[in-house]
DNA sequence: GTCTATACCGGGATAGAC
DNA sequence: GTCTATCCCGGTATAGAC
């Protein structure tokens, strides 16, 4: 019981940590030695918990945040806040853990390679983040607050790609970036505000 | 003579292949290796034309198409284009050349580390980006196709963004994303068309 | 200008003791 | 569950011959 525990606090350290060093080398270029050193065990220590690098990715991968996607979900369904107001919370939480957007910021740009073991994920992720979106678009569209001929699916690519393209500038230049204040007003011109127009 | 433009053929050639690699695996997980022998040589045959992995880094970064960005320049001072459509051809010229967007994308996310060999570079690129951007929108603004009070500087950090996260999405899924007609959209709505409303 | 040979490091992963 | 020891690969770079 008490080493079940240990075992898990352990995963949960290694996977705190793997994240940490994916983030900043990308999955690669890191190295399962400082993974290892950092969490405060040996390399075949590590591997004892995640039998090889790879499933170590997935793990972390796995693990993360879509509770993020969650919670957003929620904002909108549960505590009736408009998706424009859910969307730009989102970006403003990230803004937060820097970390954390730089974890998906480069494995993402690594995994365009179709050989990177995390190509297919990240594929699929961002087919689901647009379906997601494209869903939200159109029930924005049945109560009336975006035109009934609006290319939805053009306008989630264009709304992914705005967040993704500020998060990018944003790390490489955190004292001149602002990701927040553009993400809203890019929001407002493309997701009218709450009050439906009605007619 | 036949000697030099030999040697200037190789340099050319091996630089042609260090784009493919570095644009496929990044740079810190490309190996000089893989590179030379694609370029039909040694792994020290190469290392005398760049004395090492981050020469031959620079050499792609210094050597790669700024003269796109000058063939821009170009369309909207001498063949009197408006900027917004220079911005869409640079967008459609990049569709056809899926493997040096992903050069930049790849390696600009990759060298979001500080600690990575082309870090500042792409800080300072896309500083200079952004000031060439905020230019000719202050060019737009005095010519009264932009409010007097509009933030410029926003403005730029969203018009990189759209580019380089439809890019990121484009390279991910090219069948289903595509990238030109979100990009025109987008420019349509942030920047008002060449008919100057005058009044 | 290009090669062979080599030095040397660091990578992921396994065997087997404790 | 964690370790030491080890394997074997592949990495960058250099020395020195041709």
């Amino acid at each position: 019981m008490a080493t079940y525990a240990k075992g898990r606090e352990r995963r949960a350290e290694i996977l705190r940590v793997a994240r940490e060093v994916f983030a900043t080398r990308g999955f690669r270029s890191a190295s399962l030695a400082v993974i290892a050193e950092r969490a405060g065990l040996s390399e075949p220590g590590l591997l004892h918990h995640f039998p090889s690098k790879d499933h170590l990715l997935t793990a972390v991968l796995e693990e993360r945040d879509d509770s993020e996607i969650e919670r957003t979900r929620r904002q909108v369904e549960e505590e009736h806040r408009s998706r424009a107001e859910a969307l730009i919370d989102l970006c403003r939480r990230n803004a937060t853990r820097p970390e954390m957007v730089q974890l998906f910021t480069v494995l993402a740009a690594e995994s365009v390679d179709a050989a990177h073991p995390a190509h297919e994920w990240f594929v699929e992720r961002y087919r689901m983040i647009r379906a997601l979106l494209v869903d939200g678009l159109e029930q924005e569209q049945r109560e009336g607050r975006l035109a009934p001929d609006a290319n939805l699916e053009q306008l989630a690519i264009e709304i992914v790609a705005m967040f993704d393209g500020l998060q990018l500038q944003w790390l490489l230049d955190r004292e001149r970036v602002d990701m927040v204040a553009p993400f809203e007003r890019f929001i407002a011109r493309a997701l009218p505000g709450p009050p439906p127009p009605r007619r």
